[in-house]
DNA sequence: ATAGGGTTAG
């Protein structure tokens, strides 16, 4: 291996930036450390960040390059790199000589920063101090710059160790493969003369992450020796491919399991949206002998979520505590939006406000969590938390800000965040962030700037962007504009019913009731079907779902009986049935009842007979909430003194003494 | 005494 010659870095990382700091404040040379209260790995295990930055402040100097090596290497068992690269950073100043073990220890933390500057300077002491043929350094030089995405640099690098073993080729076929490289993987691993297993599996979990699934498979057949993570690798391969039950075939077929091909068939059925198949199989992960990890409840929580189960959610959350698994961002997160979902927004807060570290990500989940509960100046502060402490926002991040202010009706500060995002953050506006702003203009009576964002937007619009423009059209009763929308949207899809639906109702409205009845026959000659309305609410018996006019529960009955009784009551409070928007071809008598049978007062009903006075009522929707049950449940919530939140599929509305959080605007 | 590099799940 010859010296390295200058190479300019690519990418500036945040990383790179203070390391490039420090180490040019750094001299060269080496005095040998005293031998005295040497550190060992053995105790420094189970220190936490905290306790291990305190060990390396009070480090006395000097000390031996083999105390340095422990606190990086614990640093970076503890996931903090950037730490592990501050002892370094220390030793080096300290002009303590490094030794073998020293600087693949310090590759191993620039690869996964990943820092450019740490692994070149690296790269050059190890040249300087003549370790540039130890094999295993070599290698992890190898890994780092592949991590930093530079398979040139580290195939230079590979190219002229010598004694390469199986190990080195791994590294270099596993660099390529994450560099995007899958010739040359393979063209290495065909030209390498010695494979163990982990160099067929980097190579099968390549084909599985580039979908070729048929590759894979004759990979896999063809091993000379399997192992767990080979079954694994098929496993996640083929639950990225949406083949669940093939993959719950491989998860039983394989000798044995362990937490990864758990999480990996628990995460096949959740990211397929089977949530309670989810739940079931992480219950009999629980009754199996392999205790579930962060990445099982990062699968299991978002399935609560979805489902609005907050029982199990909370039940989770204990669980986490109880059994020490570690709150890493990716949990924390997790519980925010488990919490968000469901509607227990207090919790949710209270985990994001006592989390001991806050990312982009973990910050954008909480600003996603107020925006759906129309907190928007929680969500700002949220916002303003993160410049402060100099997290730089994502695209993400801007989502959530411009729900919110959709949500709102905030049209100065959705107008603010947009051009922020592009001007100051250098974030191109995604198609979502063209909806929220279609959305915001839309339905603050700017019918015609939205028009113009759409038309000027850089890619295809989704008929998501032209609904939302549709429905603020409605909101404003402009005919014109929504017939224009309309029939551009049902060229797109015709097979959707909203679009026809929608359209209707607005010609119900301005009285048009010839055009009306023309949409509904067109809806019914291209064979649109109208989604049925589904509710669900949980009580302590269970989750119950109710769809639009249901007949099938149990309690059917009293719970007719029971809404009968509210539309006397809500009618003498005001509650006026709003049966314009009702299509079928019935009296008004009947479109009362129809109104009245809509999934969610179903739910309400049911919730109102079965649960205790006082309790809050949740209830998740499929749908929208319609005018008719937003009054209905306004009234409800003051005249049976009820707290009711609902979440809707964009929102959620929080019903308390006869308004809503959503202050009629959603 | 004692220290190193590669593969699977978010």
């Amino acid at each position: 291996m010859t010296s390295i010659s200058p190479l300019p870095s690519p990418t500036v990382t945040p990383a790179d930036q203070w390391a490039q700091k420090t180490f040019q404040t750094l001299k060269f040379g080496g005095v040998a450390g005293g031998r005295d209260h040497r550190l060992r790995p053995s105790s420094l295990s189970g220190a936490t960040t905290d306790e291990l930055c305190r060990l390396l402040r009070s480090l006395p100097d000097p000390s031996p390059p083999s105390s340095y090596n422990a606190l990086i290497k614990a640093f970076a068992l503890s996931g903090a790199h950037l730490d592990a690269l501050r002892a370094y950073t220390l030793m080096r100043a300290r002009s303590v000589p490094p030794d073998p073990f020293t600087l693949p220890a310090v590759l191993r933390s620039a690869a996964a920063l990943p820092s450019l500057a740490t692994a070149l300077e690296a790269h050059g002491l190890a040249v300087k101090s003549g370790l540039d043929a130890h094999l295993p350094l070599c290698t992890a030089l190898v890994g780092a710059y592949c991590s930093c995405g530079h398979p040139d640099f580290a195939r230079r690098v590979f190219d002229r160790t010598d004694g390469r073993d199986a190990i080195s080729y791994n590294t270099m076929i596993a660099g390529h493969v994450k560099c995007g490289d899958f010739e040359l993987a393979r063209d290495l691993f065909d030209r390498m003369r010695v494979r163990n297993v982990s160099s067929w599996n980097t190579i099968l979990d390549m084909y599985c992450k580039i979908g070729d699934l048929r590759a894979a498979r004759r990979l896999f057949d063809e091993m000379p020796e399997r192992n767990i993570v080979s079954w694994n690798a098929m496993i996640s391969g083929h639950a990225k491919a949406g083949d669940f039950v093939f993959a719950r075939e491989l998860f039983d077929l394989m000798p044995e399991r362990n937490v990864v091909s758990w999480n990996a068939v628990i995460g096949s059925y959740f990211h397929c949206g089977f949530f309670s198949e989810t739940l079931d199989l992480f219950r009999m992960m629980q009754a199996s002998d392999i205790k579930p990890n962060e990445v099982t409840v990062v699968a299991v929580l978002p399935a609560c979520a979805h489902l609005g189960a907050l029982d199990l959610g909370q039940w989770v959350h204990a669980y986490i505590q109880k059994q020490r698994i570690k709150m890493d961002l990716y949990v924390t997160a997790a519980l925010v939006d488990m919490y968000g979902r469901c509607g227990n927004l207090e919790d949710a807060r209270k985990v994001f406000y006592h989390a001991v570290k806050r990312d982009a990500f973990l910050c954008s989940t909480m600003i996603e969590v107020f925006a759906m509960h129309g907190r928007s100046q929680e969500a700002f502060q949220v916002f303003d938390f993160m410049r402060s402490k100099g997290i730089w926002p994502n695209a993400v991040t801007f989502k959530g800000l411009l729900r919110v202010c959709a949500h709102g009706g905030l049209v100065e500060f959705g107008l603010k965040y947009f051009n922020m995002m592009r001007e100051q953050f250098k974030l191109m506006p995604k198609v979502e962030h063209f909806g929220c702003m279609v959305d915001l203009l839309g339905r603050a009576g700017h019918l015609e700037e939205a028009h113009d964002l759409i038309l000027g937007m850089p890619m295809e619009p989704p008929p998501m962007v032209w609904a939302s423009l549709l429905s603020a059209c409605k909101i404003h009763g402009n005919v014109k504009l929504a017939e224009e929308v309309a029939f551009h949207l049902i060229e797109l899809e015709p097979q959707s019913c909203a679009n026809y639906v929608m359209l209707a109702n607005i010609y119900s409205k301005a009285n048009r009731w010839e055009d009306a009845a023309k949409m509904r026959r067109m809806m019914k000659e291209k064979g649109a079907v109208k989604k049925l309305g589904c509710s669900s609410i949980e009580v302590s018996n269970g989750v119950h779902e109710f769809f639009a006019g249901d007949q099938h529960h149990p309690h059917c009955r009293q719970i007719y009986q029971m809404l009968d009784h509210m539309a006397i009551r809500l009618k003498r409070k005001g509650y006026v049935p709003c049966t314009s928007s009702v299509l079928h071809d019935v009296d008004s008598n009947g479109r009362e009842q129809v109104l009245l049978h809509h999934s969610e007062k179903l739910a309400l009903a049911y919730g109102l007979i079965t649960t205790e006075k006082g309790t809050t009522i949740r209830i998740f929707k499929n749908l929208r909430v319609c005018n008719d049950c937003h009054q209905f449940l306004k009234l409800a919530s003051q005249h049976y003194d009820r707290q009711v939140i609902v979440r809707d599929c964009n929102r959620f509305h929080h019903f308390v003494g006869g308004s809503c959080s959503c202050s009629d605007y959603w």
